[in-house]
DNA sequence: CCATCTCACTTGCATATTGCAAGTAAAAAA
DNA sequence: TTTTTTACTTGCAATATGCAAGTGAGATGG
């Protein structure tokens, strides 16, 4: 049985508590969600979203993901330059807690209106499901 | 039909995207929390939670909050000094992502294993159904 | 090879946010 | 009428964020 690698103690034992130290800020959650749906998984690919993140936080986001082991990094075989950015088990758990956000938001907000919205709306389950799967096929081939 | 206060625009329209600019920090949360799940009302029932919020950030994030449109605020009639929060529709609607991000921390890291967080993963559908069931009856009963 | 380009960063610096301690005004309680 | 409670605000130091400009290792083109 493995042991963790000493947690820097938390504000309280709170589960939600421990979720935000993890997640609670601007830029995170908007990594994962580049990752699981959008399959990125490169610097470069974070660093074109839509939401222009900056290449130093960029950075030291990926670094504390990869410290929570929500995803994993190594270089790319293909071009040692590279690094390939993945969602661990742990990351891709978080499914649930994005969709939940992005309808939640969809549903209050007025937000862009994507046939991703509709496809939670109607089918939560079945998208978590398609979701799950590619991550276990490797992001093989149903990324674009 | 009443109109919006002009969002300050986002850096996407992207509904994730507006879901962390409106929650992504790390207090938000905890304050909803504090109000769905123990039902507190007050800035110092907020104020002596485990993670203790400093008074200034405290503050802060009621007004954001409510500028928001996830909570609202009203003085006590019974006690003039104290200001009355509670959760708006769009508030209570945040259920689903507090219960998935408790549920995913209590899964891959040691929390306190409350008793709250045995019955999400046993009956997450019937826990929301009694969250959003004590709101509807307005706090009126069921809280402590 | 050798210059050029790409990629994943780092560095420096201005600005914004957070956290802490102390203070304040209005209302209630003693 | 004095004291206490409540919901804040203020001042300031520490930290985090955002922007622009590097940098160095590795790929690419000629």
């Amino acid at each position: 049985m493995q042991k963790k690698k000493a947690a820097p103690k938390r504000r309280s034992g709170c589960p939600l508590n421990a979720s935000v130290e993890m997640l609670g800020d601007r830029w995170s959650l908007l990594i994962l969600r580049d990752m699981m749906l959008r399959g990125y998984e490169t610097f470069n690919e974070f660093l074109h979203s839509d939401e222009k993140i900056a290449t130093n936080i960029l950075a030291d986001r990926l670094r504390r993901l990869e410290s929570y082991g929500i995803i994993s990094s190594e270089q790319d075989p293909a071009d040692g330059r590279k690094m390939i950015y993945a969602l661990t088990a742990k990351g891709i758990d978080l499914a649930p807690v994005l969709t939940e956000m992005a309808l939640w938001a969809a549903r209050h907000e007025e937000t862009g209106n994507q046939p991703l919205v509709r496809q939670m709306r109607t089918a939560k389950e079945q998208l978590l499901a398609e979701v799950r799967q590619r991550w276990a096929e490797k992001h093989s081939s149903l990324f674009a």
